[in-house]
Formats: C-alpha cells, sequence, structure tokens
DNA sequence: CTGAAAGCGCTTACAG
DNA sequence: CTGAAAGCGCTTACAG
C-alpha cells in the first residue's frame, strides 16, 4: 500500500504538508505550486489514506451501526437504502446488526462501541421494548437514534408522520363512501402501533365515526399476525366493509384468510395498508398503500448522529408527506352493507 | 477509555505481557500467577481493545463486506442472518453494501478496500453480470466470494444446489400426478436461472417427460417479471397443469396474475417455488416451496474468506439439502386435464 | 508558507 | 519467564 511518506517523496514535500492538502486544509497556508505537486503525486500513485492510523490518531471512525429487528420487515430495504446513500455520500460505511443481539448478547453493542469501531448507532427498537432497555443503552457516550419506535425518552428518536399516514388511509376511504372501517393494528405495546391506533380513532372522531371496539385488533405488523386478526374479525357479528390495516405484511395475511373464506376484495370488503413494498403490487389484488418516507428517515438518521448534531431531539419525519398509492383493493361500499352500523358494540354482561 | 498500560499498570507487569495474556499467548509464556493478576485487571478495568490501534498494528480489521444487488429479495434475510451469525461468532463485522454501487460508483469498493477498512468481500452479482466486470473486481489482493451466481471463473464462488432443489419441485409435482409441467424461470443471463433451467430439463427428461418451449418463461425473479410470465403462459393454446417457479418472489406475481384470471391453485393449476420465506405462508393458497440452506451459504462464505482458506475454490452448499415444504397449492392436477399435451410446440414458419 | 516531532494504542521481534 | 523499544500510518500543535 502506498502511503503518505510516498506520496510526500514524490511530490518533495513533507508527509505533513500532503496531510494538510489533502484533508482540504484546515488555513490554506500552502502555496498553490506545491498544492498541485501533492495532488499529482497522490494521483500517480493511487494514494488512499489509511483508515485504521487516522481512525487512531483522530479517534473518529467513519462508521455507524445499523440495528434493526427484522430485515424482512417491510420497512427496513427503504430504510437501509436511504441510510446507506447518505452514508455513501458522506464517506461511512453502515455496519448491520440485528436488535435481537441486543438481548442474546449483550455485551455485543458494547463491545462494538468500546472497542471504537462505530461513531454512532441508528437503532429500531423490537415493539415493546421495555424503558429501561433504553435506559441501559444510553449510559455508552457513542451518539444513538431510535427510528421509528418510540418518539421520546432519554435518547434522540426519529419517527415517521403516522398519523398524516393513517389520516390519508381513512380519508380516502371516507371519500369512497364507508363509514364501517375496522382496523389491524400494531402489537399492544409498539410505540408505532399506538400512534396509528391513536391516529385512526382520532381521524374517525373527526369524520364524524364511530368504530366499535370489536373491529380493532391489536395483533401485530407480521403476516400471520394480519392472518389471526382478520380471523377475529372476520367472526364479529357485523362486518366492516373496509379495513385499514397498519402495516403491508399484516395486509398479506388479510388478504390470505378473507381468500380463504371466499370473500372479495374490494367487493365485499376494501383493504389499505401502511407502507410501500414491491409485493404491494404482486398480490391479488395489488393493495393500495400509503407509501411513507422511509429512505428520508434513513437518511435523516445518519444526519442526526453527525457531529454538527446537537443533544436529544425528537423529530417527526414528514417530507415528503404520506402519499396514497391507488391500488385495486380499494372500492366504494357495496349496498350489501346498506345500514349504517358503526355502533359500539356494548354486550351485556354474561 | 481505559487502555492496555492502564491494565499493566494496575497488573504492576508491562503493557506487552498484558497483550501477550489477552491474546491467548503465543507460546505461553507467563506465569499463572501473573496471568490471573493481569484478567483481573482488565476485569476490574473494563478493558476493551481499541480497534483502530489493533488494526494498524496488524493489518487486519475483522471486518467483512456484504455486497448484495437487493435487499428485498426473497434470499437475502436468511442469507445475511447467516452471515452475521457465523461472522458474530468470529468477532467480525458486516458492511452492508448494494450491488448497484460497483456500477453507479466504481471507486467505491476499491476505495473500502485501499482505506484498509475490510478483510475481504463477500458478493452477490446482479444478474447477467458480465464475466469481464469480475475481472475488474479480481485485481484487488482482498479476498472476494461470489455467492449465488457464478459457480466458476476467477474469482470463489458459493451457491447452492440448485439442480437438487428443482429436482425436489418435479418430484413433487409428478408424484401428484402431474405431467404437464411449466417453468417460470429466471432473467435470460442469470447464472441461477441457467443452472435452474438446465436442472429443470434433466429432472423432466428423467422422469420421461417433454415440456414445451412455450411452457417455460425467462422474464426474472421479481413480482413483477412472475406476473408477465404468467400472462405470457397462460395464453398458450394449452396450459400445463403445474408450474416450478424458479422464485418464490416471482411465484407472488404468477398467483396474482392467475387470480386476476379468475383461474384457481391448486384447482386449475398447482405452484411450486424456490426458496421458502415468510410471505409464503400469507398469500393465498399458501405457496408450497423448497426450502434452500440459504443461512448456510451466508456462513460457508464467512468461512472462506478467513485466513485458512485457500486460493480459488468453487463450492455448491447442499447440507441441510433441498427441503419440500408442503402448503395449499399444489394438488393433483383434475380430471380436465385428460390428455397427456406434453409435446414440442414447433410452429411452422411465418 | 512549510517541516520536525510527538503521539494515537496496540503487537511483536529482540534482548536479557 | 518478562520488559524495553520500535513501529504500524496517520494528524496536528508547535516552531521557524
Amino acid at each position: 500500500m502506498v502511503k503518505l511518506s510516498d506520496v510526500a517523496a514524490l511530490a518533495g514535500v513533507s508527509p505533513a504538508a500532503v496531510s494538510r492538502v489533502l484533508s482540504g486544509d484546515t488555513t490554506l497556508r500552502v502555496s498553490e505550486g506545491t498544492r498541485q505537486r501533492v495532488m499529482a503525486a497522490a494521483q500517480e500513485l493511487e494514494y488512499v489514506p489509511n483508515h485504521a492510523a487516522r481512525s487512531l490518531r483522530t479517534s473518529r471512525t467513519s462508521t455507524i451501526a445499523l440495528v434493526v429487528p427484522d430485515v424482512t420487515s417491510a420497512v427496513f430495504a427503504e430504510l437501509a437504502r436511504g441510510a446507506e446513500d447518505e452514508a455513501g455520500a458522506r464517506g461511512l460505511a453502515i455496519v448491520l446488526g440485528r436488535a435481537e443481539r441486543l438481548q442474546d448478547d449483550r455485551e455485543w453493542l458494547r463491545r462494538l462501541v468500546g472497542e471504537g469501531r462505530i461513531d454512532g448507532v441508528i437503532l429500531q427498537l423490537p415493539d415493546g421494548t421495555p424503558p429501561a432497555d433504553l435506559e441501559a443503552l444510553v449510559v455508552q457516550e457513542t451518539p444513538i437514534v431510535v427510528i421509528n419506535s418510540v418518539d421520546d425518552g432519554p435518547l434522540s428518536t426519529i419517527v415517521l408522520d403516522d398519523a398524516a399516514g393513517i389520516g390519508l388511509a381513512v380519508d380516502h376511504l371516507r371519500q369512497l363512501g364507508h363509514t364501517d372501517i375496522g382496523l389491524v393494528g400494531g402489537l399492544l405495546g409498539s410505540a408505532t402501533g399506538v400512534r396509528r391506533e391513536t391516529a385512526f380513532r382520532s381521524a374517525m372522531t373527526d369524520a364524524g365515526l364511530r368504530t366499535p371496539e370489536g373491529w380493532m385488533t391489536r395483533l401485530g405488523y407480521a403476516g400471520t399476525d394480519g392472518r389471526a386478526a382478520a380471523i377475529q374479525l372476520l367472526e364479529s357479528v357485523s362486518l366492516p366493509t373496509a379495513l385499514v390495516v397498519a402495516n403491508l405484511n399484516a395486509a398479506l395475511g388479510v388478504l390470505a384468510e378473507i381468500h380463504a373464506r371466499d370473500l372479495r376484495v374490494p367487493g365485499d370488503i376494501s383493504i389499505v395498508a401502511m407502507h410501500d413494498v414491491w409485493y404491494a403490487d404482486a398480490t391479488w389484488p395489488p393493495i393500495t398503500t400509503v407509501r411513507m418516507p422511509l429512505s428520508e428517515l434513513g437518511a435523516a438518521a445518519i444526519g442526526a448522529l453527525m457531529p454538527g448534531a446537537s443533544g436529544v431531539t425528537h423529530t417527526v419525519i414528514n417530507s415528503p408527506p404520506p402519499q396514497l398509492v391507488l391500488r385495486r383493493s380499494t372500492a366504494p361500499p357495496t349496498s350489501r352493507h346498506s345500514v349504517h352500523s358503526a355502533v359500539d358494540s356494548k354486550e351485556p354482561p354474561p
């Protein structure tokens, strides 16, 4: 490997001068002639600075850890792309980690940080992580930003504008004429799940509608969770004419169960799901979704870890705003449901 | 950060002694008493060696780059898990990269290597990468292993046992009584696609069956590719009673198109797909798949980059062997197809 | 405007 | 059996 002193020798200057020229200079204390010679020499030798040496000297690693609970989740791919692009633009590398490790091997992140291998951590918490586990992370002096999970607490957070996204979904169904709308929600204890359910309730209230408790499930974001939710919902006495599904993964399960019962989407029931991923367009019918700014979330997370960023902040990403991606899983309700059945299903005591 | 000399001071020995004790010692030239004192001191101070310093000294980084074309692909998640577990066990970190970057920014990998940030590269090539691009990678002295793509050439390769997987799928359909079997294949120019098509042809031949060219498509692995393939297939004069789909992603698209035409799976047509991913169980009907040892592939790739590994090798992962995951998309053919229609569709010249 | 020197925190021949 | 010393390749006060 060619090193600084090689370039210096070729350019006829000291290594220090080369270092200064190549790093863009602090106070530009180099003559133009010298600068030219140095640049030419570096180019000719294809000089690339050694990362370990630089890191040892500066205590900066230009590396960020991206820790997520589930690489197969609907949100990961786009999130990772946003983070990667931003990282690339800043010359940072991204180290991948699974959030399970935080539990399986509590030393893992601590070791990564302790070894001085990373400048910061982007962390998406598994649903329902207790606040105590958050506190445990805070001790490390490495900056951490928690994404797509909690939106307050002792660590910096960045979340999506869940209220806007859910609002869009509800509005869409309203405009189609639906009044009986159910929610397939996230797991009880999921921070995004809570935000989305709250947003759903308030959007319904704003529209002058009510949703019986029986039309809202909280079983989680996975495909099987959606299937379980659909089983539960479809056994209600009365059915909603439309469902807002808080995550596209769950929507696949919902769709499967509806098919299994020989009901029709959107004929018997309309579906809108949060997050737009390729397979929303590869199901039958293709699913109408709300596209959320996930790559922007990823990019913002990188930004939040840069030296400039100050203290603990709580950010909501709402640019570009959530966008409805219209496909074929939503349509006006059919006349089968002629009665406005949105009433509280208060069951009599047994 | 506590450093080696701090531990040495507390233990009353030289830094050199601490280094030797902590690194497991070369020739164990330390008295038991000293070793105990050193270990105790390191533990008490929670000493973690600085990675940059060690890396600068040893020229090893304990970091592997994992470069893939598509994080949303059916194979990525499990592959990454296998690689990550193996890496974790060896104390390595994994840096994520997208294969697009190899084209967009040809400097990227070169820079990563040049900076001395990685010990090796695991690379899954985008379908149809020309061999010349492979040669370009070989110049770097950092070990590279190409996975899940080509199975020979100037770089080390690791692939799945595609022939065994496809054989399993064909056998399953045969046992159900199918004789008219089509193939939804990978992109023309996809190395795995070619292997799977070859395997399909030979499995059919072994079974004494023939598949007309019109029942074999080569449009790619994505969901939309599967949809396009289904459109093409379903417009044949005669239809096969079953399809082997070379990738689960494409199978979603196939399923969607079949639904769109109001045909039934498996009533009208059976489907088996390669790769078992969560959404195979979240569609309707759930899709029968062939599970391939992807996490083992990931782990093997890490192993292939370790110092012990010698020279260019070409490996096929076949343990555990591919496994049929029976779901509801396959069934015996219905009597509708009474005639063995597997004949070459040699069209007359126009 | 530029160079000589120190030092980041390790590891490892080389002595003793 | 253990220590003193050199050096990995940088960056950056400090001189001049």
